[in-house]
DNA sequence: TGTTAACACGCAAACGTTTTCGTTAAGAAT
DNA sequence: ATTCTTAACGAAAACGTTTGCGTGTTAACA
């Protein structure tokens, strides 16, 4: 097992001094191009390779990024990922990934855990249960301490930093424009509890395309769906939540569900109630993931383009790190949603 | 902006030297009650914490973990890395995630870059360029260098590391049994081509299961797709080659699909030909990801246990990683499938 | 021959820790 | 009064780099 070969093993076999082994492979004119060659030559035959974790002590970066999302089996956040790391690697960093799982604690440790040293930079996405508790000191704080962050999707006004996010409101006021458009005159809602921030934009982008069509809105037609049925093993009860908006009002024609897991199991539900879809009752999800196009009927979606919000970040934060002098202002970049029919809608 | 503070600093505003302030905030018996108290309340106060850099470059140990992929957007994987994940963070480790794009290049380069200290270890599952290529230098050089490696799902049986796999042949041949017990005679195979190593064991489970009911194989009940049809927006070719299977072979009743992306459009071709199912035809598919449960019908499918395959995994390189002198020989765990009955079989 | 300039290299500090090994002073023991 | 112990702390090395500066050697020049 040869391990690996440091400046200082390279200087003793050679007799020179550390620093001039350093300057030869950095191709110092200080040095003669006799030992520049044998240097490299000796370096070139043992693989050496600058220690990574030295070069971070000494110029105090560390070249990595820190994600922070709540959750990485979905499609929507694995495919941000997907983007970060893409840029990231383009311009030599790496991607250090932590998971919050929704918790407020576990995105504090997590952050912590990070915060010291191991990384230049933040991208993340809030927890729910942050968003809930309005807590952010971890978020202050990392800033505070010099510590740039970039948020996307699920952001904090508040948090002075960059920040990606969707067009939330028009994209779901789009998606139900169109579901006027095809005729529907009665459509549901089905949305998360208040607290999340998407949820309420979409939901106000909903309430907006009825209002400019002179379609009164119902509170019978909002199903709000608390986050316990949001687990993929309890789908009974989003179903059964999901039916009763149907029972109660039967004369529904068109549904718009601001995740693709709630469209699909209204369709389900529809399908289960002999309604035809579309022509019966037409449906429209937000996010498009890999659900939505495999679906029967496919389902129309609000695309969030997911891995453009994660280079966007990435550039965002880079940028910020490599131009730390400069102390721009923040920005909020706002990617389009755009509207994918499929076979849910006529 | 309150920056980070150090040992230094702390040092010299209580002025005493920074190895006592570091003997202090260790609870060293060294030092008197007295400082070490003040120390530990100037500590707090400035909320100090140990540069994670500094003690990895003394330890010689970064307490990361590098894990390599071919992609990220993938239930499995994604799946995969929550598990990593659940168990490094409890035992205080990271995780950095390089993704190889199923090319050799990008894994050889994301694995260089992790190697020069960033990491204590692996985690990865080869990309098929790599196995096409057999060339496994970058895996032997890591290994050599004293940086332990897991694989999981896609092995190298060559290379000499621990490995977590699932029974891919025991799998695919229980998915097959079940089929003949349900009554299909003539089972069609979908699958990759054979340099890939999962794809070739499933294949061999397929035949061997016929073998042990007496039914003959025939290669034009065999299809198998080259990996360019395997893009999202590739369903098409992926379809008609399906398509024309299905009209080659019209007395079919029952498929087994190495992957759920396969046995869907499988099921989707065949609806297209008016086929019933489960009752003209029944479908199997391996991995049990999002699509299958919300496929209509509902999919069978082998379930891999991904989940538990990263936390094994993660468990194994941590306890080489914590047990280095002990020199243990390495280990192959096998995790257990587990066949899901869903609709698409009867 | 003496001065100077260029060249080629070594030294040492710095990044932030931990830890071993002194060192000092006070008090106890002889 | 002298030696010994012990408590409490400082100094310095080490991890692996990079880099500014000092220095010795050589060759060129006056």
């Amino acid at each position: 097992m040869k391990q690996k070969v440091t400046l200082k093993q390279i200087a003793n076999e050679l007799d020179v001094s550390i620093g001039t082994v350093s300057k030869a492979l950095r191709n110092s004119k200080e040095i003669s191009e006799d030992t520049r060659q044998k240097v490299q030559a000796f370096a070139k035959l043992y693989n050496y390779r600058p220690n990574n974790i030295a070069l971070s002590l000494k110029n105090r970066k560390t070249k990595t990024i820190g994600i922070i999302i709540p959750e990485i089996v979905h499609n929507f956040f694995s495919k941000v990922i997907r983007g970060i790391e893409l840029v990231a690697n383009k311009k030599g960093y790496n991607v250090i990934v932590g998971l919050s799982n929704e918790s407020f604690s576990k995105e504090v440790i997590n952050m912590e855990m990070l915060a010291n040293g191991s990384i230049d930079g933040f991208i993340l996405s809030t927890s729910k249960q942050t968003m809930l508790n309005q807590d952010y000191h971890h978020f202050t704080e990392s800033i505070n301490q010099g510590m740039p962050i970039v948020m996307f999707d699920r952001v904090i006004s508040e948090i002075p930093c960059d920040k990606v996010i969707v067009d939330d409101f028009e994209g779901a006021k789009k998606a139900v424009e169109q579901l006027i458009a095809k005729g529907c005159g009665k459509i549901a809602l089905i949305t998360t509890k208040d607290y999340v921030s998407v949820g309420k934009l979409r939901t106000q982008g909903y309430l907006s395309a009825l209002d400019s069509h002179k379609i009164e809105a119902a509170a019978s037609l909002i199903l709000k769906i608390s986050e316990e049925y949001d687990s993929e093993d309890q789908l009974e009860g989003l179903e059964s939540e999901i039916e009763n908006l149907f029972k109660d009002n039967p004369d529904i024609d068109g549904v718009f569900a601001v995740n693709e897991l709630y469209a699909l199991s209204a369709m389900k539900v529809a399908r289960k109630l002999n309604k035809t879809i579309p022509e019966d009752i037409q449906f429209i999800g937000f996010t498009d993931g890999m659900l939505a196009k495999h679906a029967t009927p496919s389902l129309s979606t609000v695309s969030q383009h997911a891995q453009q919000m994660g280079e966007k970040s990435a550039e965002l934060l880079i940028h910020r790190l490599e131009h730390e002098e400069e102390e721009e202002s923040y920005q909020t970049v706002i990617i389009e949603t755009e509207l994918i029919l499929r076979n849910s809608t006529q």
